[in-house]
RNA sequence: GGGGCUGUGGGGUAGCUUGGUAUCCUACGGGCUUUGGGAGCCUGAGACUCCGGUCCAAAUCCGGACAGCCCCA
C-alpha cells in the first residue's frame, strides 16, 4: 500500500477502501456509505461517548431532521453563520412547500424552539441533552472520507443553566469528559481558544480540541461552545429564578464528529493497515487456526481459547475461513487493526501454549493456556503504547518560534508562538506560509512578545488545518 | 475563493497522440490439489461515468454535467 510517512493523503484514502470502513463510490459527493467495520468501530466510538456524559447526567434525545423556515429566519448571527451551506427541502411530491424545510446543519434552531416549552423554572436546570445523528452541510470545498463530508454523523450536546457561572462550570465539565474520550481513542490535543472570527456563529467563545494528523496539518476533532444568553435571547428562553424574578438561561454545547475515526486511522495507522485500540476494535483478538496434522484437534482447540476469550469479556473471534492461507489471513487482520492475533497450530496444541502476535511489533510470544487471562493486560498496554506513540508524534512535530522566519518551508507542522490576537498578525502569518491561527492555548499562561507584531501575546498555536 | 489533473470489468491499468476487433494484473464464481507470512493449475463471468456534438464510424476528437484527486489563497 502507499507509504503512510511520503503520501499521507493517498495512503489515508487506500486505508479506507482496504480496511473496508467506506465506500465514496456513491454517486453523491461528499456522501459516502458507511460499510459494516466502519459503522461497527464509529458505534464503539460512540458508545463511549455515550457512557461519558450518560455518567453526567446527559439524557439522550433525538430531534427531527428537518428546521422549518420560520425557524431559521431571523437576523440572528447564528444562522447567518450555516445560511451558505444548508440544504432546502422545497418540494413535497410535486407540490412545492408553503415554507421551506432545512436539513439540520446543526440543532440549535431546532432545539431551541422547543426549550421554553420545556424549561419554566430554575428546577428545571441544568438542562442537559445530547443526540447523535446526521447533519447536513452543503460543502463546497474538496471533501475528504470522516474529515470533510456532505452528510455528518455529529454527538451534539446542548445546555442550559441559570447564569453563566454556571455555564462556565459546564464548559469544565465538558473538557473532563473530553479527556476521558480522548483517552480511550489514544488521541492526544491541544485546547485552543479559537480567534474571535472563528468562532462558532453565535456563541461568545469557542474552545477547540485539535490533535495534529501526520500530514502536519490539524485536525479539529471537538469543540466546545459557551452561548451566555445569546441564543436564550433569540428563542426567548427564559426561566424564573428562586426570587420569581423572569431570566434568560445561559447555555452551552459539545460537538463531535466522524473526525474522531477519522484521527484514529491517520494517527495510529501504518504501512501495514489500521492500528485500532482495543477500546473501539470490533474485534480485539483473532484466532488463526493453522492447518496440518490432526486439524480437528486444532480446531476443537482453538473453539476452546475462543470461548475463554469470550468469558472474560474480549471481543474475539476465530477465522475459519478454508481456501485462505495463515499468511493471507494475517495480511487481513493486520489491515484490519485487530490489536492482537492468535496463531494455534500442532505446536500449540502439543504442548499447551497459545502463540500470540501483536499489532504493534509483530513479535511472536508463546503463553501457556492456563496464562490466557494475561491477555486483558496486553490489550490494556497496547492502548498505552499507542497513546504514547501518539503523543510523541505530536510532541515531535510542534516546534515554538519567536521568529517569523523560523517557521520551517519545507514540511507542516504545529507552530507554537506569541500571538497578540490580532487579526493582522494572524494573516500576516498566513501570507509568510498557509498557516492559521488555531488560537491561543488554554491551558497556558505563558506570555510573551507577539511573533508579528512585537505588542503582549499569548501562548498560542498556528497550524495548516483540514 | 482560484488554478490544474483524472474518469476503461469490483480494484489497479494498456489502448486515446494518428477514430474501426478493448490489454494485462488483481479480486470474484465453479472444480481439483493446497495451507506456520498474501498458494497452484483448469475453467467461467465481468468494463469504456453521463448527456449532447462532429463523423459512414467515437473509449479515442469537441462541449457540458457529475464524480474523484492535487496545488495555491
Amino acid at each position: 500500500m502507499q507509504n503512510k510517512k511520503e503520501n499521507f493523503s493517498e495512503w489515508y484514502n487506500e486505508i479506507i477502501d482496504l480496511a473496508k470502513l467506506s465506500d465514496k463510490r456513491y454517486a453523491i459527493k461528499g456522501m459516502n456509505v458507511w460499510l459494516p467495520y466502519g459503522l461497527k468501530i464509529m458505534r464503539f466510538i460512540d458508545n463511549i461517548i455515550r457512557e461519558n456524559v450518560d455518567n453526567m447526567s446527559f439524557e439522550e434525545v433525538s430531534f427531527p431532521v428537518l428546521i422549518s423556515r420560520s425557524q431559521l429566519e431571523t437576523e440572528f448571527e447564528h444562522i447567518k453563520g450555516f445560511e451558505n451551506e444548508i440544504y432546502w427541502v422545497t418540494k413535497g411530491g410535486s407540490e412545492k412547500l408553503e415554507v421551506d424545510l432545512a436539513l439540520r446543519p446543526t440543532s440549535e434552531s431546532a432545539m431551541y424552539t422547543m426549550f421554553p416549552l420545556w424549561i419554566r423554572s430554575h428546577q428545571d436546570l441544568p438542562f442537559k441533552i445530547y443526540q447523535i445523528v446526521s447533519v447536513y452541510r452543503y460543502e463546497t470545498k474538496h471533501t475528504r472520507s470522516f474529515i470533510r463530508v456532505r452528510e455528518i454523523h455529529f454527538f451534539e450536546a446542548h445546555t442550559a443553566h441559570t447564569d453563566y457561572d454556571d455555564a462556565e462550570r459546564q464548559m469544565l465539565e465538558y473538557m473532563d469528559i473530553w479527556s476521558k474520550i480522548a483517552e480511550k481513542l489514544c488521541l492526544p490535543y491541544n485546547i485552543d481558544m479559537r480567534p474571535d472570527w472563528d468562532k462558532f456563529p453565535g456563541a461568545m467563545y469557542t474552545l477547540a480540541f485539535d490533535t495534529l494528523m501526520p500530514s502536519g496539518r490539524s485536525l479539529q476533532i471537538g469543540t466546545i461552545h459557551q452561548y451566555g444568553e445569546n441564543f436564550a435571547r433569540n428563542y426567548d428562553i427564559k426561566y424564573l429564578d428562586i426570587n420569581g424574578n423572569l431570566k434568560y438561561v445561559n447555555q452551552t454545547t459539545f460537538g463531535l464528529s466522524e473526525r474522531l475515526l477519522a484521527a484514529i486511522i491517520g494517527i495510529h495507522g501504518d504501512d501495514t493497515g489500521l492500528i485500532l485500540p482495543a477500546s473501539v476494535a470490533p474485534i480485539q483478538v483473532i484466532i488463526v487456526p493453522i492447518p496440518g496434522n490432526d486439524f480437528d484437534k486444532t480446531i476443537e482447540y482453538s473453539k476452546n481459547v475462543l470461548k475463554t476469550l469470550k468469558d472474560i469479556n474480549l471481543r474475539a473471534d476465530i477465522d475459519l475461513r478454508e481456501n485462505y492461507t495463515p499468511g493471507y489471513k494475517y495480511n487481513e487482520w493486520e489491515m484490519k487493526g485487530v490489536p492482537l492475533r492468535i496463531e494455534i497450530g500442532s505446536k500449540e496444541t502439543g504442548s499447551n501454549t497459545i502463540t500470540i502476535v501483536s499489532r504493534l511489533g509483530k513479535n511472536r510470544i508463546k503463553i501457556p493456556l492456563k496464562d490466557i487471562s494475561n491477555i486483558k493486560d496486553m490489550l490494556i498496554d497496547h492502548d498505552k503504547k499507542l497513546m504514547s506513540n501518539a503523543k510523541s508524534m505530536l510532541d515531535e512535530n510542534t516546534i515554538f518560534i519567536d521568529n517569523i522566519n523560523a517557521i520551517p518551508v519545507d514540511k507542516d507542522v504545529l507552530i507554537k508562538a506569541y500571538w497578540c490576537g490580532s487579526r493582522e498578525c494572524s494573516d500576516a502569518l498566513e501570507q509568510k506560509k498557509d498557516i492559521t491561527a488555531l488560537g491561543t492555548l488554554y491551558n497556558s499562561n505563558d506570555s510573551g512578545k507577539c511573533i508579528v507584531c512585537g505588542n503582549n501575546g499569548k501562548m498560542s498555536i498556528f497550524a495548516r488545518s483540514y
